[in-house]
DNA sequence: GACTTATACC
């Protein structure tokens, strides 16, 4: 009877092709015996040896003889793996511990199990216990740091190992995860320790080796010595050339990338999905609309596979054309998307200006049920700061606490560059204090965040902390010349430009020299600055030309004023900017000849001033003021509360800048108009909706007018709060009566 | 016997 019943489990696991356990408890042998004759036949084997293994630590179950031949283990081993089932794995280990039976190969498919399973830590200790390795079982671990994105370890790995137990040396497949980890790591000098080898062990004529070769390359060094390896391929190979063109994308050299997929055309039967990843990206970065849309429309007719990554890299590439309707609608087609997309589309949101919308997504992705990784907290924070929506970046940051994600490096920088530009400076110098380690954007975010907000002292002397570790780059000199600029260091300024900078090897460009004419103005040179945009041989943008006229009207310079704008003007006769900054500089002149003029011009070319709008986060809403804004559910408070600050603050000195109203009216309707600009309604509104002592944080669209700049000055005194405009141009902080922009902006 | 290469979001 017990025989039969051994027998007839022995044989349906037999015939179903698994394993074979026995076992000789009576009380065991019935209950398993009825349990696995129940068993569906879909899984039979897992299931069987589940309720045998799981049973054998019980005293009731103790196994008189249980076996499982050489052959099933590894059968099993191998099933399991593919099914990821990593609690029978576990329990076919402990089996096999304890009969004695674990030897090598079956060690090593048990690590490979592990690994696939995503539990390294088990395969690292079962690796250390094993009395015996060879190169299977060093790859199968460095395979699985590898892809779980630890190539050091990897590397670590094969260090650790003694290369002697190896009977040859490391074999293709070795090798091939060696290069890949040096490749991850820019580790040159270990990669060309591996090609000698390759070379001497004659693996370099292994395919996997070759292309693994050529991606170390790649990354770790010019394009030239991948091409070498390149050339060596005898017959076409997709790995390759999708590697190759990665290689010239990710070096910026577009003209190459394209070259190569030229020659890859006659071959297009063998793309595979990743060379149209690949080529996408190309299109993206070479904004070639033309070649994107055919490459697009094959895919869809070639019925390429539509994985994860071709989905985002379409989004990917309509967005970087600035087509952010088509990347929405690709996005919104897509039918696989993963955390990766969902970022993708919300990247392309940001770097288009749809903020609102980014913010958007991140909300619906947690809702349908992806999580949030490291760059999704950083696009998320962006958008953040591009709204200044300084409460919504408090909130993504604890939200990116609480995952874990705030050691990030990105989400570091990105909240850096959120609090700095929503106006807490001091939120910004927080963060980059506690990040355990910076790298060249944190310190270009640091810089250009103290720069922004007038604190040039802290931003010089971040930058010579910051040359102790890094190597300062374009973004950062810029930050440095405008900090040079607040402080009025003229000398210093021109130092950076045309030593420092020539001996970093960076070659200054327009937003450089622009910083020196800033420089120069504040400092009150303004012929100079001209004498230097006339006779300097840089290709000067509007931008630079405005600074220098910005300056003229700060400085009652009328004359050159003039002669700047009207030579802005014959560039872009429609440029709004200009016409504003001409005709409030004629106005302070009180020329109003100039002013009807310029309103005229403005009238006949259809150039209309963009209203003045500003805006305020209250408890996570966010309310607009324009202009003599009636619409405001609260707006009798807040006419109450303008009317009692400025009654307040005409005590201690402010006469209301009537001189700068243009309309043709009494005086005391000129006093009017100026008490509904959209910062003062917004001021007001900030100051009834929150506690006393909370800091104001208010963003406008226009550059913020002289009126409202000392008015906010006294109100930061009456009211003893600290009150942060942020304008089209920059950070004003008034505070006791004093702001950090120290009235030139 | 088992283990290996390239791809999208900052």
């Amino acid at each position: 009877m017990r025989l039969m019943t051994y027998n007839s489990i022995y044989q349906k696991i037999k015939i179903s092709g698994n394993g074979c356990i026995l076992f000789s408890s009576d009380r065991a042998l019935n209950d398993q015996s009825r349990r696995l004759e129940s068993m569906t036949v879909h899984r039979p084997c897992a299931n069987g040896f589940a309720l045998l293994i799981h049973s054998m630590p019980s005293p009731l179950f103790q196994p008189a003889q249980a076996f499982v031949s050489r052959r099933n283990s590894l059968d099993l081993l191998k099933r399991f793996t593919e099914t990821r089932n990593l609690n029978l794995g576990k329990a076919i280990n402990a089996h096999l511990i304890r009969m004695f039976q674990l030897d090598l190969i079956q060690a090593n498919y048990l690590i490979n199990l592990y690994v696939k399973c995503g539990q390294l830590h088990l395969a690292r200790r079962l690796f250390d216990i094993m009395p015996e390795r060879n190169n299977v079982s060093g790859n199968a671990l460095m395979a699985g740091y590898f892809h779980a994105g630890f190539p050091l370890e990897a590397l670590d790995v094969f260090k650790s190992m003694d290369l002697s137990q190896l009977s040859c040396g490391p074999n293709e497949y070795m090798l091939t995860t060696l290069l890949a980890s040096c490749a991850e790591v820019r580790a040159l000098e270990e990669g060309q320790q591996c090609h000698e080898y390759a070379l001497k062990s004659g693996l370099v004529s292994h395919s996997y080796v070759r292309n693994a070769l050529l991606h170390m390359y790649s990354k770790c060094s010019g394009m030239e010595d991948a091409l070498q390896v390149f050339r060596t391929i005898p017959s076409f190979d997709i790995f390759a050339f999708n590697s190759i063109i990665n290689g010239f994308l990710e070096h910026g050299q577009l003209n190459y990338a394209m070259e190569v997929v030229s020659g890859m055309v006659k071959e297009v039967a063998w793309w595979d999905h990743v060379s149209y990843v690949a080529v996408l990206g190309l299109c993206a970065d070479s904004k070639d609309l033309n070649l994107g849309r055919q490459i697009h429309s094959q895919i869809l007719r070639r019925g390429v596979e539509f994985s994860v990554f071709v989905g985002s890299a379409i989004v990917d590439m309509y967005g970087k054309w600035g087509d952010v309707q088509s990347s929405r609608c690709a996005f919104d087609g897509l039918l696989n998307k993963n955390v990766v997309s969902w970022t993708a589309v919300m990247a392309i949101c940001t770097q288009n200006g749809c903020f609102e919308e980014a913010l958007k997504l991140f909300l619906e992705m947690e809702v349908v049920g992806f999580r949030p990784n490291e760059f999704t907290y950083a696009v998320a924070l962006n958008a953040c700061a591009g709204l200044s929506a300084l409460k919504n970046g408090d909130a993504l940051n604890a939200h990116a606490e609480i995952s874990g994600y705030k050691a990030h490096l990105t989400v570091g920088n990105a909240l850096i560059n959120m609090y700095s530009k929503s106006g807490s400076i001091d939120d910004a110098k927080r963060v980059f204090t506690s990040m355990p380690h910076h790298d060249i954007i944190s310190w270009n975010s640091i810089i250009t965040a103290y720069s922004h907000h007038g604190l040039a002292n802290e931003a010089l002397e971040a930058f010579h902390k910051m040359l102790k570790e890094e190597v300062p780059t374009y973004v950062t000199f810029i930050g440095v010349l405008s900090a040079c600029g607040h402080l009025g260091l003229v000398d210093e300024g021109f130092y950076y430009l045309n030593h420092l900078m020539r001996e970093v090897g960076i070659r200054p460009g327009v937003e450089h020299y622009t910083c020196i004419i800033g420089m120069l103005c504040r400092a009150g040179l303004l012929d100079e600055a001209d004498r230097f945009m006339r006779y300097t041989c840089v290709d000067w943008d509007i931008v630079a030309w405005r600074t220098l006229l910005s300056a003229c009207q700060v400085h009652r310079n009328y004359g050159l004023g003039q002669k700047v704008g009207e030579h802005i003007l014959k560039l872009d006769p429609d440029d709004v900017g200009t016409n504003i900054l001409l005709s409030n500089m004629y106005a302070k002149a009180h020329r109003w000849d100039g002013v009807v003029n310029i309103r005229k011009l403005m009238r006949e070319r259809d150039i209309k001033k963009e209203p003045g709008v500003s805006w305020i986060q209250v408890r996570n809403e966010t309310h607009v003021f324009a202009s003599e804004d009636k619409k405001h559910p609260w707006m009798s408070q807040i006419n109450e509360k303008v009317a009692e600050l400025i009654a307040q603050i005409k005590l201690i000195g402010y006469v209301p800048n009537i001189g700068s109203v243009l309309h043709d009216v009494e005086d005391e309707q000129k006093e009017e108009y100026l008490r509904y600009h959209s910062e003062k309604l917004a001021i007001a509104f900030g100051l009834i909706c929150t506690p006393p002592g909370a800091p104001i944080h208010v963003m406008k669209n226009l550059r913020m007018c002289d009126d409202c700049h000392i008015a906010t000055k006294l109100i930061s005194v009456v009211t003893n709060r600290k009150i942060i405009v942020r304008d089209a141009n920059r950070f004003h902080c008034f505070e006791s009566g004093i702001c950090s922009c120290d009235d030139y902006w």
